[in-house]
DNA sequence: ATTATTTTATACCAATCGGTCAAAAATAAA
DNA sequence: TTTATTTTTGACCGATTGGTATAAAATAAT
């Protein structure tokens, strides 16, 4: 019954288009640049993935579940949440790699590109967007709980402004060095922390 | 010696081009989207405005400038350098036009899409958002000398911090209504203009 | 009215876009 | 080994991209 192998690997695939997508977004990212990245022929792209379309939602779902799995290692990790959002922000402030200032949030980029222009990519960036907010929110309501949140702030107010916090500073790290993207996290957290 | 009249006026023909580079972005802006909306030909735009990056460059620096001014009157009106602040971001919460929170902020925009990608126009860009940030801090810096500023927070960092919350919001606006947008502004003007 | 100059209008251009198609190559069941 | 099925490959497609060319229309100085 079955026919030829796949010469290709589809997570590899699937990172190399993510790749592509994060730094060049939706649209700009041709057919030509993909095939080039993940290294596959045309016809090899649309039979395995359908469209361009298709092929970006697979790649952003993939992304997204990384990205928030990696998040949720960071809060396990730390026996104390401010640390783990600390670490959080911190990592933006100060990349493992300087290109990753130059590519921002891939969430923040899709969204920009694709509100009021395509409602069906808008409304799945923002979703996962919102993820992140409701990750915040269980954990500082965790933290909370157990008496260990130093803030006034209420639990749903302040994961709100954490989300605010992420967008902007995945913007501002196209503007600032390292040095005062750290001073303005720090700050941030200061602000929200320190007070009863 | 002079020939023909233009039959366009010119800064309607950049404000209508402003509209669609807002919108659409740079890239995704067409040059039919362009003739549709400024109403000329083609001919007429490339003969008086050279070409599509040109036209970019000329609409960016006419809706700077008209920004940037509108932002000083703000300043000016204001006895109380935290009320204006107040007004200029309570204005990016509760838009007079429901579109502005789709269209967010064009330069926030611009340099999401050029990033990486354009060099050339994500310098302009960068510099446009600087300038708002040495806006904040000159008004800043002036409240603190009249002794005005309720804040712990010195002038320099605040100014940043100021256009990280700026930049942030213009991503945010996308995600939540009115109402948490503008319990977001409160609670960043409470934490930096509260305390001592 | 002629003339030099400018703008307008539209047909046209090569390049690139996302996507299709058919043939060749590879595979495992029969 | 034959056969049914799948993947790979690259030529090809119409549509759209930013930009150009040319001629008509309009203008003010001569």
């Amino acid at each position: 019954m079955p026919g030829r192998n796949r010469l290709f690997d589809e997570e590899k695939a699937l990172a190399q288009a993510a790749e592509v997508f994060w730094i060049k977004g939706y649209e700009a990212a041709s057919t030509e640049d993909l095939l080039a990245a993940m290294d596959m022929n045309k016809g090899s792209l649309y039979n395995a993935f359908g469209n361009k379309r298709e092929l970006f939602v697979k790649v952003f779902d993939w992304f997204a579940q990384r990205f928030i799995r990696n998040m949720k290692e960071v809060f396990a990790k730390h026996a104390n949440t401010i640390d783990a959002i600390r670490e959080i922000f911190l990592h933006v402030a100060y990349a493992d790699d300087p290109m990753e200032h130059t590519k921002g949030c891939f969430y923040v980029n899709i969204l920009g590109e694709t509100t009021g222009m395509d409602p069906d990519l808008e409304k799945v960036a923002k979703e996962k967007l919102i993820e992140i907010e409701k990750l915040f929110y269980k954990e500082l309501t965790k933290a909370w709980k157990a008496g260990q949140l130093t803030s006034s702030i209420q639990p749903a107010l302040l994961a709100k402004h954490l989300l605010n916090l992420w967008n902007g500073i995945n913007i501002t790290r196209r503007l600032y060095g390292e040095k005062e993207l750290g001073k303005l996290v720090e700050l941030n957290l200061q602000l929200c922390f320190s007070g009863k």
